[in-house]
RNA sequence: GGCGCGGUAGCUCAAUUGGUUAGAGCCCCGGACUGUCGAUCCGGAGGUUGCGGGUUCGAGUCCCGUCCGCGUCGCCA
């Protein structure tokens, strides 16, 4: 080693201490006679100071010479600061290193920007130069602590016997899903490989083969579209397990939640975590991945609406629609009329057509500009389901049940941050369970299967798999973070009259299923255990568990909203040959 | 693909209703300085206002197109 200590390691107990110190030059300040440098490692920052009588006078010149951010090394004796010359912003603030001896390692071109300065640069050249960005307090915080997150997670699954397996990224394409990542094949002329979206059929194929708990930190590829927690590609911490159901994966992970959070930002978890089902998450919140850190749930006043003159309220009632609304506690003087009106335009990005509200006076009645429309009786019913009290202001959206949802959804969101209705530090972990087996597409009107085709249905929803497929539960459960999907996974269908009776109803013939599916399908007949697991967001997790509300902060190269990498430029050209190669010529291209 | 926000010096930002030679701080360069820690002081350099077109006597500012970054809807079994 050419150091024998870090730039956060020493104390006023070394002091007198011969030292080597190596880093970058975070700052210097020079008064000629001494400088004063702040050395920087990852570890943390230590003052040097070359100056008389030590350091001679062309070493001073020579050190006040050095641009910012080079990696210099330098020797010297631990020292006592000055009286009163303490930085008590510093673990290494009582002392300083007298420097004796100072190589420059490397100098720093002049860079674009520097990791100490407090005015943060666009996304876009902190992503160009990444290695300067990551050289940022803030980012190596982000991947340390991503670091130590995935070592408890690995810890605690090799303790409960959990035997880690690595699985192809080169596979084969399955038309279900998200769209593929392609790989083009030299030697097969025409075919493809895909990179996976997940593990997901490798890992059943690993219980066929007996191995009753697996697990893997997988990159996951899936070329959609970008969103402020979702990148092209990702990490999941991917398991499966023989011989259970869904509590035992449930609880296994609170487990992992409980200790995740406990080792890593020291707070406790209450365990077994919360479940909700499906159905009462929609109807409470609006979504299946709910933010529980603050309450305002929806309401549903439809029946007092259908009684109403009111035509909106009475047409959506009648229609059979919903009339769904919240509270928003105390907020009747925090929202002028211009700010309702900025918030209708929100919730009608969602489809809704219009806002109504209802501001709860001191006197108890409700006042609005559509009150007049209403009779007393049917306010005051409106009132007392809504739990309105004085100051409290009521917001109504008059829609379809999916419109509702998601407007009320957004807009819950949206109050929730505005108002500051939880505060960053909360950690909300809570599990989501029974989720629809099929969802029914709008254009073709053909069912689809919610998360995959061989998830299984609850025990006690097998007979609607002929009668009522829409009513029809899945064995399926997702992790929900501070009102984000952290993870979610299902029990796996493992007897073929089930697997036969939900390809049917998802319209796969027996032929297609086979060309789809056919090595799962053919491992499932030779002796597959019951099985079943999740998969975990470890990039969300690390984001969530940072406080952070942007995943390209824990990612050390991210991807931008087009997918590119502006630090090496890919994607980028190949040669022609390249492509001849692959069998592959590109068309339709637009000239710039 | 849709909607919204943004792009002015190396960086962060300013520039009145469309009106003089586009400014400031930081960074950088040169000089001074032995106790700073956002060092200080003096001096200096630095601009195709993302790109292309248009309107106008005159465009950083208005219009059209386009590229890039971010957010979001669609999409993401």
């Amino acid at each position: 080693m050419l150091r024998t200590h870090t730039c956060g390691q020493l104390r006023k107990s070394d002091v007198g201490h011969e030292v080597t110190l190596c880093g970058w030059v975070e700052s210097k300040r020079d008064h000629g006679g001494a400088v004063f440098i702040d050395l920087r490692d990852r570890y943390g920052l230590t003052q040097v100071v070359v100056g008389p009588p030590e350091a001679e006078a062309s070493l001073i010149d020579e050190a006040g010479r050095i641009p910012t951010e080079s990696v210099i090394l330098i020797k010297g004796k631990v020292a006592d600061r000055l009286e009163g010359k303490t930085n008590d912003k510093l673990d290494t603030g009582d002392i300083e290193v007298r420097t004796e001896h100072l190589e420059i390692l490397n100098t720093c071109a002049t860079p674009p920007f520097t990791p100490s300065q407090s005015d943060l640069p666009g996304e876009d050249l902190r992503l160009k130069y990444r290695f300067l960005d990551l050289r940022r307090k803030e980012m190596q915080q982000g991947l340390m602590m991503r670091s130590k997150i995935i070592k408890t997670m690995r810890d605690f699954f090799a303790e409960h016997d959990f035997i880690d397996v690595e699985t192809p990224i080169l596979g084969r394409s399955t038309p279900e899903g998200a769209r593929d990542y392609l790989v083009p094949s030299r030697v097969h002329a025409g075919k493809f490989y895909a990179l996976p979206q997940s593990p997901q059929l490798y890992k059943q194929i690993l219980m066929v083969a007996g191995f009753d708990r697996y697990v893997q930190l997988a990159k996951c590829f899936r070329d959609e579209d970008l969103r402020a927690d979702r990148q092209p590609e990702f990490t999941q911490l991917d398991l499966e397990m023989s011989f259970v159901d869904a509590d035992d994966v449930m609880g296994l992970i609170d487990g992992l939640v409980a200790r995740t959070a406990k080792e890593v930002l020291g707070k406790e978890v209450k365990t077994p975590l919360p479940r909700m089902t499906y159905d009462e998450a929609m109807c409470r919140y609006g979504h299946d991945a709910p933010d529980l850190r603050f309450d305002m749930e929806i309401v549903n006043v439809t029946s007092v609406a259908a009684k109403t003159e009111f035509r909106v309220f009475r047409g959506t009632a009648d229609a059979g629609n919903f009339v769904r609304g919240l509270n928003v506690k105390d907020a009747a003087t925090k929202y002028s009329r211009r700010q309702i009106d900025d918030l209708t335009n929100y919730v009608k990005e969602f489809g809704a057509k219009g806002l109504a509200w209802f501001r709860v006076e001191e006197d108890g009645t409700l006042w609005s500009p559509i009150s007049k429309n209403l009779d007393e009786a049917h306010l005051a019913e409106i009132k007392e389901l809504m739990k309105g009290e004085p100051g409290d202001l009521l917001m109504f959206l008059a829609d379809t049940w999916e419109v509702t949802c998601k407007g009320l959804y957004a807009l819950r969101k949206r109050l929730g941050a505005e108002l500051k209705l939880y505060s960053p530090d909360q950690l909300d972990c809570s599990w989501i369970t029974e989720f629809p087996m099929f969802e029914k597409d709008e254009e073709t009107g053909n069912w689809s299967a919610m998360h995959h085709p061989f998830t299984a249905p609850l025990a006690r929803d097998l007979n609607k798999l002929d009668e009522d497929p829409a009513a029809c539960r899945a064995q399926a459960y997702d992790l929900v973070i501070n009102g984000s999907e952290a993870g979610g996974g299902t029990i796996r269908i493992h007897d073929s009259t089930t697997q036969s009776k939900v390809f049917e109803l998802l319209g796969i013939d027996e032929a297609t299923a086979e060309d789809r599916f056919g090595f799962l399908l053919n491992a499932l007949r030779y002796g597959a255990p019951p099985h079943g697991g999740i998969a975990l967001g470890v990039d969300r997790w690390v984001m969530l568990l940072a406080g952070l509300d942007n995943i390209r902060e824990v990612i050390a190269f991210p991807k931008t909203q087009k997918a590119a990498d502006l630090m090496t430029e890919a994607p980028g050209d190949v040669d022609t040959d390249q492509l001849t190669e692959l069998h592959l010529r590109t068309v339709g291209i637009k000239k710039d």
